[in-house]
DNA sequence: TTCTTTCATCGTATTTCTACGATAGACGCT
DNA sequence: AGCGTCTATCGTAGAAATACGATGAAAGAA
């Protein structure tokens, strides 16, 4: 009954993001999202992330036709644009979605 | 009264688009696009171009802070990513933005 | 035709991305 | 302590992105 750790994940909050949806700021800021799903594997990435809620660890690794060490760094991408979160748990890590991140990337881009 | 050409921009079609939001084929869709408005010009550019939606032409260069050159790059990119469109329109270009593109990224992007 | 304007393309330099194997650190287990 | 597992990081190599000035092609104006 433990297949996934569920250790981190917290509950999404859902309030309100108050952050203007036009802008230089907000041109950089939908730059930087979409840069960081503007990979294959990176979208991938985060498919699985969401489909498997309990967020995995390395099981990304067997799930993707690209080395250990290449998923390590995609990511790293995706969690400098803090669209992912990463929690060890003991020898593994747990990654899962940001939520408030994809919602925001759904904002400024439904914004455009 | 002829600020803008309107030469080009045709009226919206709005039916339905078919295609699955997730698969590979998705994956690779929703990366190239997102790619291509993956630097803070590019979204600029469509900003601009949704904007002034009688679609200008080279009067995006005097808007954007990088050389004539560049820009022609960056609108070279979001052509190929299909998400613009350029007519000829005597001496100049006039682009606008291909509504259908954009709504495409809005539902892969929503699927995620 | 010649000049001017507008834009794309070329050539180039610099930076960033992508991918891999190898290595090292952290942790649990024995 | 020693071993195996998991993951990040390093080092490297090749490809792609970004930016610029210079050049060229196309169209209208003189």
């Amino acid at each position: 009954m433990k297949e996934t750790p569920a250790v981190c994940c917290p509950p999404a909050r859902d309030d309100v993001d108050r952050r203007p949806v036009e802008g230089d700021e907000a041109d950089e800021e939908l730059a930087a999202l979409a840069k960081a799903i503007g990979h294959p594997v990176r979208v991938k990435i985060v498919r699985i992330l969401l489909r498997t809620n309990g967020c995995i660890c390395g099981d990304l690794v067997g799930e993707l036709p690209v080395a250990q060490s290449t998923v390590s760094q995609h990511l790293k991408v995706l969690k400098e644009a803090g669209l992912i979160r990463g929690e060890v748990d003991g020898p593994r890590v747990c990654y899962c979605i940001e939520p408030r991140a994809l919602k925001r990337l759904r904002v400024l881009v439904g914004g455009l």
